[in-house]
DNA sequence: CCCATTTGACCAGA
DNA sequence: TCTGGTCAAATGGG
C-alpha cells in the first residue's frame, strides 16, 4: 500500500527548497496505515489517524496530480468557502490522496491554503503541468507574473476523460489565467514565493520536482514544453531557468501562521 | 451520452 | 451541539 516512508525523508524536499514551507499536522503522527476502506460510509472515519500536511500556494491546483472535486463548504472561521478534492484515480487506482482547498486572503494573487491527506498510491500523474509564461512588466521586474495557461494539456492519462480535463479553475472574475506574482516588498511579514510544487513528503523515487532539479533542468519529461506557441511562451522549468530564480527564494514560503500561536486549527 | 461539478444532506468528531 | 468532511443525486458542459 502507501509506503511508511520515513518522516526524515518527506521534508528533504522541502527543505531543500529553502525552508519547510509545511507544517506537518498528523494528527496520529500515523503514517501510511489503516487504508481506510471498509464500508463506504465507514471511510469517513477515523479523521484524526490520517497523515496530512499542509502547503501554502497561490497555484492551488497545479500540484502534478489530477484532482476531483467532491465538495465545497463554508467554513466558520473562513471568508472563503472550503474545496475539497480527491485524486481522479481513486477508484481506478484505490489511490486515497486528497486535498482541500482553501483560500485565505484576498491578495492580489489570493493565497491558498491546501492540505493534503494520504500520499498518491497511484503513481501515475504525470504531471500535466500547464504552460507557464513569464512575463517582465517592467525592467526592474520587481514582480512578474507567471500565466498558467492549460494548453499544453496531458497526455498520460487518456483513460477516460480525454475529452474534458480542463483545469477545473474557480477563477476570479477577473482571471483570464492563474498568475503568479513574486513580489519581494508587498508582503511586509513574508515574501512568499509561489511556486507550482506544493508535492506531498512523497518518495524521492520519482520526485518530479526536487530543488536542484528545478534550478538547473526540467527532470520531468517535459509536461508542457511545447513552445511552439510563440516567443514569449516558456514551461515553467524554462522560465525558472532563466533567472527567475535571481529575484525569487524559492520555497520562502513558510508561512507559520501560528508562529506565535493561533489560527490553525489541525 | 458521458463525466465532472454543484449542492444539500448526512454523519463523525470535538 | 456545532463544525467540518463526505456522500450522492441533480445539473450542466463537452
Amino acid at each position: 500500500m502507501a509506503s511508511p516512508r520515513p518522516k526524515g525523508e518527506s521534508f528533504d524536499f522541502e527543505e531543500a527548497m529553502g525552508s519547510a514551507s509545511a507544517s506537518y499536522s498528523s494528527a496520529g503522527g500515523v503514517f501510511g496505515l489503516s487504508p481506510p476502506e471498509s464500508s463506504p460510509r465507514d471511510s469517513r472515519k477515523r479523521r484524526k489517524d490520517r497523515p496530512s500536511w499542509v502547503k501554502h500556494t497561490f497555484t492551488p491546483h497545479f500540484d502534478g496530480h489530477l484532482w476531483r472535486k467532491y465538495g465545497q463548504k463554508n467554513i466558520k472561521d473562513s471568508a472563503f468557502p472550503r474545496l475539497y478534492y480527491r485524486c481522479s484515480y481513486r477508484e481506478d487506482k484505490q489511490c486515497l490522496a486528497s486535498k482541500l482547498v482553501q483560500q485565505e486572503n484576498n491578495d492580489d494573487p489570493p493565497l491558498f491554503r491546501v492540505t493534503y491527506t494520504y500520499e498518491h498510491t497511484c503513481n501515475a500523474a504525470p504531471v500535466p503541468t500547464p504552460d507557464v509564461v513569464a512575463e517582465l512588466p517592467a525592467p526592474t521586474a520587481d514582480s512578474l507574473f507567471l500565466r498558467f495557461d492549460s494548453t499544453g494539456a496531458s497526455n498520460g492519462d487518456r483513460h477516460r476523460m480525454e475529452q474534458q480535463r480542463q483545469y477545473q479553475q474557480p477563477m476570479a472574475p477577473g482571471w483570464p489565467s492563474l498568475m503568479l506574482s513574486f513580489d519581494s516588498n508587498s508582503q511586509p511579514h513574508t515574501h512568499h514565493a509561489a511556486f507550482p510544487s506544493e508535492l506531498p513528503p512523497v518518495a524521492s523515487t520519482s520526485t518530479p520536482f526536487s530543488a536542484d532539479g528545478l534550478l538547473q533542468a526540467p527532470p520531468l519529461p517535459s509536461p508542457a514544453m511545447t513552445t511552439d506557441r510563440g516567443g514569449d511562451r516558456f514551461s515553467t522549468w524554462d522560465s525558472l531557468k532563466y533567472g527567475l530564480n535571481d529575484h525569487v527564494h524559492f520555497g520562502d514560503n513558510r508561512y507559520l501562521p501560528d508562529n506565535n500561536g493561533n489560527d490553525d486549527n489541525y
